[in-house]
RNA sequence: GGGGCUGUGGGGUAGCCUGGUUAGCCUAUGAGGUUUGGGACUUCAUGACCCCGGUUCAAAUCCGGGCAGCCCCA
């Protein structure tokens, strides 16, 4: 016998949370798999969230650093790709080939990884002089990265969607400043409108962009303790430069290498965020990301109906910047209404039946908490959005303080283990050396170096590496990741 | 990287071991009636054996391959 709550989600977010975590996507509605292995159908309820990513992204980060908009074709000729030794090497094993499609020089075609190649290409035609630096182009495209791991709706799929930005610079010093600039600002998207505290650092060589000199990242930690990366700013040195010669004359009259960056981050901060917020009940989102910020839910009673409706959609009609639902449903009960949209993850209910008429007051639950709010009608407009930022603050400090609860600073070998077999991030000090990361993954079970915290990374320390005792270079966070 | 499990109407499943009548149930969907402050009841209807091949008089069931999904360990 099947229950009635197998509607709902059947599994809690504390037992099996990647069975919990597709049962959120699927039947909030968000996405769905598709035919192709790693290939998903993100549905109108998720694109809405990654189109105001999108928004937010353009307003705040593309207009206010000057930076540009463009697209660049899908197709990357092999021969742009081998130019970089280091980049080409790097993203061999995960390149998708066409497999008959050749260009009139008979070369290979790559479906993109990831731009830089194609964008470079242009980029020394298009560069000639100081005149023309700095240049800052942004894309917003779907990349192929043909996975071999399991792949998860969101957080791992071969097709993704991102956005990648490409600048050139002058100088080394403005190429380093704005490639961290970058990175701060992705932080900032995280934290204002997905409600979602990361940590910024520096990639270690081993996990660096292929190709770049240093990788910047923001890294999420998710309720099972494994790290995410959120979004990464690699400063790309001048490698790219020389291998596509992109050169330009200074002011001395001289020719001269520029500088590059480049920063990315994707669809999968759509599946940080469902992981992050959401409960047992279903689908939990910041506000400011959900396709409909209310539900209103009359409550019908015989005599009642005609008022009780009137006055909801006169709510509605109050209420329309917040692209309310009205759900005048007659076939099914309040209850039932309730479950379905706490599973889609509406931020607010309002609750509207005859009794509430008599007071001229409705109940406005909050779907994080489940608290009851009685709210004079006059008074709606002004508390909807007080309730709603109030949400979107307390989901914030709850996985900060969820956050910084994992992180454990520990000073050897025996409490480095420990420390992730309870799947905690593990702060502490390391030599840098490759072997140690690998032989770390290794013995862990795949723990692998998240970041060195942004603050310290100049920092000289003092001290031995936790795993094998040589003298430390660094301090740096280790734990499992997505 | 290694091991294991699964695939049946839109969703969840029974049946499979031991091949055999019309593939059972819950849910969903559509129509009707009674209802409505936390997943209502009822009547009728709609709708399925992942794909390819093999064994057999006969395959959802056994065998092989493919595709897809999941779990565990390192």
């Amino acid at each position: 016998m099947i229950e009635k709550k197998d509607k709902g989600i059947t599994t809690k977010k504390s037992e099996n949370i990647a069975d919990w975590y597709e049962q959120v996507c699927l039947k909030a509605e968000l996405a769905e798999f598709s035919k192709v292995k790693g290939t998903m159908v993100i549905r109108p309820r998720g694109y809405y969230i990654w189109q105001a990513i999108q928004e937010y992204f353009n307003k705040n980060i593309i207009e206010k650093t000057q930076t540009e908009n463009a697209y660049f074709p899908l197709f990357i000729p092999e021969s742009f790709f081998l130019k970089e030794a280091k980049h080409a090497k790097g993203f061999s094993p995960e390149v998708a080939w066409l497999d008959k499609e050749l260009t009139k020089e008979g070369e290979r075609l790559a479906i993109r990884p990831t731009s830089e190649t194609i964008i470079y290409d242009s980029y020394s035609r298009w560069i000639r002089s100081y005149k023309d630096l700095p240049l800052r182009i942004n894309q917003w495209c779907n990349v192929v990265r043909w996975e071999t791991q399991a792949t998860k709706l969101f957080l791992r799929s071969r097709e993704f969607l991102w956005q990648e930005g490409h600048c050139v610079y002058e100088t080394e010093k403005q190429c380093d400043k704005e490639t961290e600039n970058y990175i701060k600002l992705y932080q900032k998207l995280c934290k204002e409108l997905l409600s979602l505290p990361t940590i910024i650092g520096q990639k270690t060589e081993k996990e660096k962009f292929a190709g770049a000199k240093y990788t910047l990242t923001i890294e999420a930690f998710m309720p099972d303790g494994k790290a995410l990366q959120c979004g990464t700013s690699h400063n790309l040195g001048q490698g790219f430069a020389k291998a596509f010669g992109i050169s330009f004359l200074g002011q001395d009259e001289k020719p001269h290498l520029p500088w590059q960056n480049s920063w990315g981050l994707s669809t999968r901060l759509v599946g940080a965020t469902v992981m992050t917020h959401s409960d047992d009940k279903g689908l939990i989102l910041p506000p400011k990301i959900a396709k409909n910020q209310v539900v209103i839910i009359p409550l019908f009673f015989k005599g009642s109906e005609e008022k009780v409706l009137k006055q909801a959609k006169e709510i509605e009609k109050e209420l329309l910047k917040f692209r309310p639902i009205l759900d005048d449903r007659e076939d099914q009960k309040p209850g039932y209404k309730f479950n379905e949209w706490e599973m889609k993850g509406i931020p607010l209910r309002i609750e509207i039946g005859p009794r509430d008429l008599e007071k001229k007051s409705v109940i406005v639950v909050k779907r994080n908490t489940g608290e009851k709010i009685p709210v004079k009608i006059k008074d709606l407009k002004k508390e909807i959005p007080k309730l709603l930022e109030q949400i979107h603050q307390e989901l914030y400090s709850n996985a900060e303080k969820f956050l910084n609860s994992q992180i454990i600073e520990v000073k050897n070998w025996k409490e480095f283990t420990k420390a992730i077999k309870d799947k905690k991030i593990v702060k502490t000090l390391f030599c840098g050396e490759e072997e140690c990361e690998d032989w770390i993954k290794d013995k862990t079970g795949g723990a692998s170096s998240r970041c060195i915290p942004l603050e310290s990374r100049n920092k000289k320390v003092k001290g031995k590496c936790s795993h094998c005792g040589k003298p430390a270079q660094t301090e740096i966070y280790f734990s499992k990741s997505y």
